[in-house]
DNA sequence: CTGCATGCAAATAGTTTGCAGTAGC
DNA sequence: GCTACTGCAAACTATTTGCATGCAG
């Protein structure tokens, strides 16, 4: 953490990401810290993560609810359609097709990519669904 | 258009979806069919992209806010991390990543893929960074 | 001390929803 | 005429922000 002034509340909140495998929202951060922290307030949490995501120590998914991701060197997901969660790949993210669309299409600079697959995770396929 | 009951405004929100190359948001649609369409609410354009989108006419896009697309069948995107545009891009959208995904990962049952390339697009590299 | 960071609450943005009236079939 | 669809406004959810206070340096 080499941020302008250490504070207690942006240590914890970025342990809480780099602590799990989720990919948290704002707002799961604060449900899991609040417990033991009853002073947080959730504006220090949103603040806190977009600091964190400025100063590179964490990046943002693109998702309708900014998700986070404490592994900050590109990686690919897998989301659930049903249950909306977010998993990690372990397929290497290919840096060279970065390369390929910047020569097919000279309108644009590329710089990186997300790929995120879709579908069902194990558990949503196992349990029918409900109602 | 095969839905419950046609409706005046569902098609104009239909058509102004696919008249567009801007991927556009709820509001987008709504500022420009408002002026020749006075009486037209935000809530029925809402509404309405999510029937649209329901029916499979349209598809929403995984970003912050919601976008949607008139063309459903999967293509790859490009999103200006200065301008936030998106653009659709040229590359072939590769259905063989999503078996090597499946086979990678047990876990996950893959049904598609979004691949989003971001950078800047031209304008945003030739205008200088304002302020 | 100085001023960045916090807690709190109000403000804002995006989206959904309840209800009474309108219009497609 | 039935009822899905609309306009309107209120409700909700996610996020940001203003301000007085607190705490790191």
């Amino acid at each position: 953490m080499s941020l302008k002034r250490y504070s207690r509340q942006r240590e914890l909140i970025y342990q809480a990401v780099r602590d799990t495998q989720e990919h948290p929202t704002a707002e799961m951060v604060y449900r899991r810290l609040k417990p033991a922290n009853p002073s947080l307030s959730l504006g220090t949490v949103y603040r806190n993560l977009n600091l964190l995501a400025e100063e590179g120590l964490l990046v943002r998914m693109p998702f309708s609810v900014e998700r986070y991701d404490a592994n900050t060197s590109p990686h690919t997901h897998f989301r659930c359609n049903s249950c909306g969660e977010i998993f990690d790949l372990d397929i290497p993210y290919d840096r060279s097709v970065d390369t390929i669309a910047a020569s097919a299409d000279p309108r644009f600079q590329v710089e990186c990519h997300d790929l995120i697959f879709r579908g069902l995770c194990r558990q949503c396929r196992e349990t029918p669904p409900e109602i």
